[in-house]
RNA sequence: GCGGGUGUGGUGAAGUGGUAUCACCUGAGGUUUCCAACCUCAUGUCGUGGGUUCAAUUCCCGCCACCCGCACCA
């Protein structure tokens, strides 16, 4: 970062804490490092953020929006793959209490003991009795997760459930998947968002909001079927043009349809959320010019994704990533089906039904029971799914525990069978999009954040778009007497009562200072009550980025606010 | 986690082994006050814990936080 750069962060940090927009949290306990406050001002803003991000992936039609808990038991997380890619296992020791790496301990003893899970390890432990490395005792406690993910407990004493916070908020909507499917009446594409906190214990959190231990997330987790071509349509697309930077080439100028077109992006709904994303940022207020996609390396990509496209942002930290939009495949909800036993599928009805007469094997209950008892079932599966009948007995048949068993010709008994099929069942794929929100906020800011002069003396405003302004609008009384006070906080009042619209009352200093102040925050409009609203019922509506003035009657203020007609006055 | 730097009102700074100064901000009053004007008055500070000392914001040590490298990292 460049000095000036520098400079000019600091005096941004200032003014975000001065001004009760971001602080640092716990500050009077000595802080907290990773985490931040969004104050007065700043709670509102990630409000409105919030707001319009849960309004726009919900108006697509196909979205609902759940919402999940934070502390997530350990199974959900170990089938997720969290647990083995975000923690490291530790070991204590029994005597000096030394926390070790338990892959560490098994390292001259196992050939990679960094792909064991925690039994595994625990098991290895008493097994090759490693010695500690502080005391060189050998007694060792229960292995356990740390690191990247927070840890708890679901319930109290040694009967508690292992659990962590959540590091994402994807997890729910997999989770919720049967619920989801019935929801949308069996019927793909659909999908689900969720906003909200997600925790990683980052070892040294850095930058400010770009790297925190607790920070807002918001995902959408969209459910298609693979085999069905997707309809979407990009016709309004064709003219916005975007940095892209494909596989680890440079950057190319393109429309997201022609980067499809082109095979660039591999798949249509990856493409759609794309621009759907991009107009969601230009929405907020992101500067396009400082908005780019990059596509990840195969390499750096995880081995269930397909493709995957990063939203980055520029800004005082260079280009950050600030959404990633990756087509899963089929890897989410396969892990969850699989470590539960549960189908996490969909049908799919076929066009035509297909009728199959097919020659089956199967057991003869009366001989095959006796002999096989309780692996009579086993047996049974094994010899339906052969392919054909055999022709030598007895035969070896190998079931899917993995053991073998010999089968006499007495035990099995060959049927005709007429099958109907009307379709099959098959995993979803999922398409991801997953916002970092403070990450954005971070950026609106930044870009918002304009330092001019004003009379030869230095003046900075807050250029935030109307769409997510804290606060809608200020009522300045010229002076506080005269009527003008009354005037002012009775428009006041009835702006403050109208929903989604806040104003700020302010009366003190000199009506350039309280100008000043409103235009540091942000607010997009001010209203002042001055002599002539005595006479005639009008009050001047100033343009913070202008500073252009109108005057207005002030039975029309309120409605203007509220539909967002007050520009059209300003042409 | 390693190395380097930094912590003084809300913000930005000055300074000191005898509990601290300035500007801006904020608040009250005055000024028929439309872009941080002016006058009067007021609120508010040495990150934190321990040590040395009669006395520590100042010296020493630990911790916490912030910034910069490195490492780590959806």
């Amino acid at each position: 970062m460049s000095e000036d750069g520098m400079a000019r962060l600091e005096r941004l940090n200032s003014m975000l804490k001065r001004r009760s927009i971001i602080l640092p949290a716990f500050e009077i306990h000595g802080g907290a490092a990773g985490m931040y406050d969004f104050g007065a001002i700043g709670g509102r803003l990630r409000n409105r953020v919030n707001q319009m991000w849960l309004e726009h992936w919900l108006s697509q039609g196909d979205v609902v929006e759940i919402n999940c808990p934070t502390v997530t038991p350990y199974s959900v997380l170990e089938a997720s793959g969290h647990v083995g890619e975000f923690s490291d296992f530790l070991v204590s020791c029994s005597k000096c209490g030394e926390a070790s790496r338990a892959d560490h301990l098994l390292e001259s003893h196992l050939p990679n003991p960094d792909s064991l899970g925690k039994d595994e390890l625990g098991a290895a432990i008493v097994k090759y009795q490693p010695e500690c490395p502080s005391c060189h005792d050998i007694q060792w406690g229960e292995v356990s997760a740390q690191n990247l993910m927070f840890n708890t407990t679901l319930g109290a004493g040694s009967g508690g459930r292992e659990a962590f916070i959540r590091p994402e908020t994807a997890q729910g909507m997999f989770t919720n998947f049967q619920s989801l499917y019935r929801h949308f009446r069996q019927r793909l594409p659909f999908g689900a968002v969720q906003i909200g906190k997600g925790y990683r214990n980052e070892i040294s959190p850095r930058q400010g909001m770009i790297r925190l231990r607790e920070f807002n997330m918001g995902e959408l987790e969209y459910f298609i079927d693979p085999e069905v071509e997707p309809s979407h349509d990009f016709s309004c697309w064709k003219e916005d043009i975007f940095s892209m930077l494909p596989d680890g080439q440079d950057a190319v100028n393109l429309s997201i349809p022609d980067a499809l077109e082109s095979g660039m992006i591999r798949h249509p709904t990856v493409a759609w959320f794309m621009a759907r994303t991009a107009d969601l940022l230009l929405k907020l207020g992101i500067d396009g010019k400082r908005l780019r996609f990059r596509q990840h390396e195969s390499t750096e990509m995880a081995h269930y994704a397909s493709d995957c496209w990063d939203a980055e942002i520029e800004g005082s930290y260079g280009w950050v990533e600030c959404v990633g939009i990756a087509h899963r495949g089929c890897y989410d909800l396969e892990a969850h089906e699989t470590h539960t036993g549960q189908r996490l599928k969909a049908w799919r009805g076929w066009a035509e039904s297909v009728e199959r007469k097919r020659t089956v094997v199967t057991i003869d209950g009366a001989t095959a029971g006796p002999a096989f008892r309780s692996g009579a079932g086993d047996v049974k599966q094994a010899l339906e799914e052969l392919d054909s009948v055999p022709s030598t007995f007895p035969f070896i048949l190998k079931l899917h525990g993995g053991e073998s068993v010999e089968v006499l010709e007495e035990h099995i008994k060959v049927e005709e069978r007429h099958e109907v099929i009307n379709g099959e069942w098959f995993t979803p794929h999922v398409v991801e999009p997953a916002f970092g929100i403070d990450r954005i906020i971070w950026h609106l800011l930044d870009h918002a954040w304009t330092e001019t002069e004003k009379n030869g003396e230095p003046y900075s405003l807050l250029a935030l778009s109307p769409n997510i302004a804290p606060i809608d609008v200020a009522v300045l009384p010229l002076m506080e007497k005269g009527g003008m006070d009354i005037l002012a906080k009775n428009l006041h009042l009835e702006l403050c009562s109208l929903s989604g619209i806040l104003s700020n009352y302010d009366a003190s200093g000199s009506i350039g200072r309280r100008y000043a102040r409103a235009d540091e925050i942000g607010i997009p409009w001010c209203v002042t009550i001055d002599h002539q609203s005595l006479d005639d019922g009008s009050a001047t509506v100033r343009n913070r980025d202008d500073q252009e003035q109108v005057r207005v009657s002030i039975e029309e203020i309120a409605a203007l606010i509220h539909n967002g007609g007050m520009s059209e006055r300003f042409s």
